[in-house]
DNA sequence: TATAAATAGGATAGATTTGTCCGAAATAAA
DNA sequence: TTTATTTCGGACAAATCTATCCTATTTATA
């Protein structure tokens, strides 16, 4: 009944602390990352990969590089599209009880309370941008680990 | 992403399958439960033995035993229950982000963006009895597989 | 009491998720 | 061009979730 997968709530943190060091100009490692994020370095690294190959983050191969994003990104990147690049579409589709087929015409019996959670748990995600997390990271309000 | 864990979607389906039929005093076993709700046999039955055990439904052993759920229990039973008995009480605790200790004092990045679509989760499980299920499926307005 | 029918529960297998390891490829700097 | 550094990506390992199988135990009935 976790909300997201383990490699989701890794790659949204991630983002978040590479934001953060992204508005200041800073490359970071995954090694940094997970140390910061509290989360395995490796599994860690595969999560950026698929963040990286969504245009999400960019990383830079070779000596001196890491991972940033871009400024403008930071603003407009909402946490639905980092949802999205690592866990798929399955919060949008898919039934509570997991039917096959379940509308409004053929609906399992707790689809049209679920409809409600799911539609709160979609604007939360669209509506949450990548900058409004840094900041309250930056600003002390949230934190990223323990 | 997904909201319900496997075990949590069959014990909701084979509770509100039981309530059904002990509606109409009719035992049930778990060949039929899982044949009605489209589910592995085995495997809901152990998921039975849960519920069982969390006293939301009486199993009746030996010949001509099965499932069943006392009447009074049908109105007074709670989603909530059922997802308690089966995934325990990770709705309610734990962090979106997993962090250890996650509160108004120490808030994850998402942690009262988060807070609105959990209480919506947790009103709905609280709000919803087997009854009101069990009566939608009777009617024929909501389903239980397919 | 014997028998048949049913749930209980342990052992195990398969699938998926989570996590690790290591070599390949890329790149900046000496 | 060489070297050091760093991400990429494939192979693999561990843990958890899902699912199956088989035997033990219980119980109604003949």
């Amino acid at each position: 009944m976790q909300m997201f997968s383990k490699a989701c709530e890794y790659g949204i943190k991630a983002a978040i602390y590479i934001a953060v060091n992204s508005s200041e100009n800073k490359r970071v490692s995954p090694k940094e990352i997970s140390e910061k994020i509290d989360s395995p370095q490796a599994f860690t690294a595969k999560i950026l990969q698929a963040l990286v190959r969504h245009n999400i983050i960019i990383s830079v191969r070779g000596a001196y590089g890491g991972f940033e994003i871009d400024k403008t990104k930071i603003e407009t990147t909402k946490l639905s599209q980092i949802v999205y690049a690592i866990d798929g579409d399955s919060i949008y589709n898919g039934c509570g009880l997991g039917l096959h087929t379940c509308d409004e015409n053929h609906p399992c019996p707790v689809h049209d309370k679920f409809k409600l959670v799911r539609e709160e748990l979609r604007d939360m995600l669209d509506n949450t941008t990548l900058e409004r997390l840094a900041l309250e990271i930056k600003s002390g309000v949230s934190f990223l680990k323990t």
